[in-house]
This record gives structure tokens, C-alpha cells and sequence, in this order.
DNA sequence: ATTTAATTGTTATAAAATAAACAAATATCG
DNA sequence: CGATATTTGTTTATTTTATAACAATTAAAT
């Protein structure tokens, strides 16, 4: 299978998400059109992101809701699942760890890291939090691949450049600092900031042309 | 002027929160490629972005600096401020408030809201928490027209009409559940699920070349 | 004063993402 | 059974976003 687009792979993550809901419903199928109202984009696009991951339907009935998700399943987990960790338990980093706590998934938060030493010991809704000093050691015996930053913007670059070193390969930076990367690390970036000015910015556009 | 490509307007937030940054180092002026760098981005992106804003810089200076950052503020910035609400003070609902609060910007957080009796009066780092009950006569009083939904994702829906019914013209999704909006009001949705299996996936699948 | 090197604004091209179009397939209804 | 309605997979077109190319300008160097 080739790499899948990026806002492909967004897709499947939703489309899931979405379809583990809507067996609730008792529905044993869904049509294109369905699924993609849930998500509220069009039909075109869902058929074409399920083309690409070679899925097929059952002529006129639509696609088997369970099949499809263990089909996605197979296409954006890893089988041995991968295990992850939260670098910095401010209330944003607290906040995290406690939102993917309890959610089912092959991504499991394995540890967190601190410099506070209150915070050190500590167990914050089973993900047990670590000192700075002993990142290596943890990445590296729990096998962690994945990072969620969530420093202050002073200490993002360093400890970026720290978890690359001892071994992680994904970073998800929710500081507002552009990091780079060497080409073997894959960056995601999030900014919360940006978002809000984003919204403001067309808001402010849509009432003035009116 | 014509309305910017969202990702320009990003761009623009991101530009501004760098160059005040950069302004510490006492620079005056800057070169679009020394801009492009502390995005990691490039050059021709930056002069593109400003070309769409009309700025030009002093030939062969650079761009100058405040200048620059006081332009951009023209252009994304409203004139009298615009008024966020944050609905569901959650972890991650506080989180935000907190992380919002003490930052420079023409975008006030004025109220939170929840349902939770206990949290109704409370003051959480300068944001008074008002009750649901509450919502319209506040946001029509302190003439909010942002929200920031950080609600539980059965109430995601039922609050998003309420808010736009209030008056609400802008709506940063936090939620996991997809929202349609009428086409006057602006959505931004983040996943922050979605965000971490796509790091997940692209992890996955480098590492699967080597 | 001339040349060189650097930087810009803008136009042109490429790549990525979304939407439209449409033939093929098959349930459903008369 | 035949005609009609739907729904799908895929190809083609459109739109959006990013990159490249390049003439114009000018500071600095010789």
C-alpha cells in the first residue's frame, strides 16, 4: 500500500470514530451518502478516500460498518500498537492525558515527564509521571515512538532535540514554537492561538461584508 | 481588500507571534528568508503571504519589524476587539482559559460557562464562569461573537445551535463530534485524536521502509 | 563608476486536495 | 421480465496551496 494523503488519514481517524458511534443505531450498513453527512463533507470524498485504501462495498447495500472498521483499523494502527508519552503536565498537558485516558485505542500513553518535582511520582488518572532525567531510560525501556509536547515555549526546541535523541519518531508540538525536524521524525503542529485568530479573522470579514 | 486563503491568515498569526519574539534581539528589520527560518518555512512563502497583504519592505533592508507586525495587525486584528467564550469548563475547557488568559491580543476571553453548579460563580485565572442558563443574556450583554466549545461530546451539538441562536458568528470546535453551521457562522474544528493517529500512522509507516 | 551579489515582488508552474461527471452494476417496483 | 432508481468505483476537472523562475532594484565591493 502506498502513503495515504495526510487529510486522508484524517479522514479514516473520523470515519471510525464516527462509525463506532453509528453502530449503536443497530445499522449493519452505510451508504457513502451516510457516512459522509456524519462528517458532514460530501459522498464523492468519502468514496474516494475508501478507494484509495482498496475497500469495496456490498453492491447496493452499502459498506459493512464492522468491516470497514477493522479495515481502517489495519490501514492506520500499528499491530503491536505504539505507546506514547506526554512531556510537560501543565493544565494543557494534564488536560491531555486525561482526554485520551479511557478512549480505546492502539495508542496507549505510557508515561509522562515533569521537571516540577511535586509533579514527579505523582499518577494523574493512571499515567504516571516521570522526572526529566529519566526520559531516556523510559523512551527507550517502554519503548516509546511518540511525544506530546506540551512545554513552556522556553524549553520546546531543547527537549524536542532531547526525546529525538533518545529515540522518538513523532512529535504532536502543541507549543507555539515551530520546531524542525530531521527528515526520519515526523512533525505535526498544532496551535491553539492561530485557531482563535483564524475564526476571528473571518468573522470579523463575514460581518463586514454584510 | 479580497479575503486571504485560510492558510495565509495562519500564516500571518504566526508571523506576528514570531516577530514579536524576534524583536527581542534588537533587530529593526528583517529579510524574508531569515522570517521563513524561524517558521521553517520558505522564502518565497513569506513574500507570497506579504505580496497578498500589500506590504513592501525597505529594498534591501528587510522588512521592517513593528511596521510589519502593526500591518498585519490591521489586516487580521478588528478594531474594536472581538469577545470569546469558552463553553464546558472541562480540563481541557480550563486549560484553554488559562492558556489564553495573559496573552497580548485583541481577543478577550470574557466569560466561560458550564453546567456544573459547583464551577458557576467561580473565577478560574480572571474568567468568571457564568451557568448555561445564563448563556444568551451574557453573550448578547458582552456581545461575544466567538465560542471555544470544550463540551462533552453528547452536548456538542445541542450547544452549538444554542450559541449560534444567541448570536455567535464563530465557533472553534474542540469536541470530537462534527458540527454543520449555517453558512453565515464560521467553524474551525480541531481533533486532537485525530491529530496523534495521524502522527501515529506516519510513524508507522516510515519506519516500515527502513 | 562598474561590477557583483543579494533581495524583492510578481508571474508562471507544479502539486495537493476537493468536487464533478459518468459508466457499470444491481436492487426494487410495476 | 423490463424499466427505473440508486449506488458505487474511477476518471476527469476544478480549486486551492505551494514552489519555482525571473526581471527589477540596489547595497556593497573593487
Amino acid at each position: 500500500m502506498d502513503l495515504l494523503p495526510g487529510k486522508t488519514v484524517e479522514r479514516l481517524s473520523e470515519y471510525r470514530r464516527n462509525l463506532l458511534g453509528y453502530l449503536q443505531s443497530g445499522s449493519e450498513y452505510i451508504f457513502s451518502h451516510e457516512l459522509a453527512a456524519l462528517l458532514h463533507i460530501t459522498a464523492v470524498q468519502v468514496r474516494r478516500d475508501l478507494m484509495l485504501i482498496g475497500y469495496t462495498s456490498v453492491m447496493k447495500k452499502g459498506y459493512d460498518i464492522k468491516e470497514l472498521i477493522k479495515t481502517i483499523g489495519n490501514i492506520i494502527d500499528s499491530d503491536q500498537g505504539q505507546n506514547v508519552a506526554v512531556i510537560g503536565l501543565g493544565n494543557f498537558g494534564r488536560a491531555i492525558s486525561h482526554y485520551f485516558k479511557g478512549k480505546r485505542s492502539q495508542l496507549n500513553i505510557v508515561a509522562a515527564f515533569d521537571k516540577d518535582p511535586d509533579k514527579v511520582g505523582t499518577d494523574d488518572w493512571g499515567v504516571r509521571c516521570y522526572s526529566v532525567e529519566e526520559m531516556e531510560r523510559i523512551i527507550k525501556d517502554k519503548k516509546i515512538s511518540i511525544a506530546i509536547l506540551t512545554v513552556p515555549p522556553e524549553y520546546a526546541r531543547s527537549t524536542a532535540e532531547d526525546v529525538i535523541s533518545f529515540g522518538i519518531k513523532g512529535i504532536l508540538n502543541f507549543t507555539t514554537v515551530p520546531l524542525n525536524m530531521p527528515s526520519n521524525v515526523y512533525l505535526e503542529e498544532y496551535d491553539m492561538i492561530t485557531s482563535l485568530e483564524k475564526v476571528a479573522y473571518f468573522v470579523k470579514e463575514s460581518s463586514r461584508s454584510n
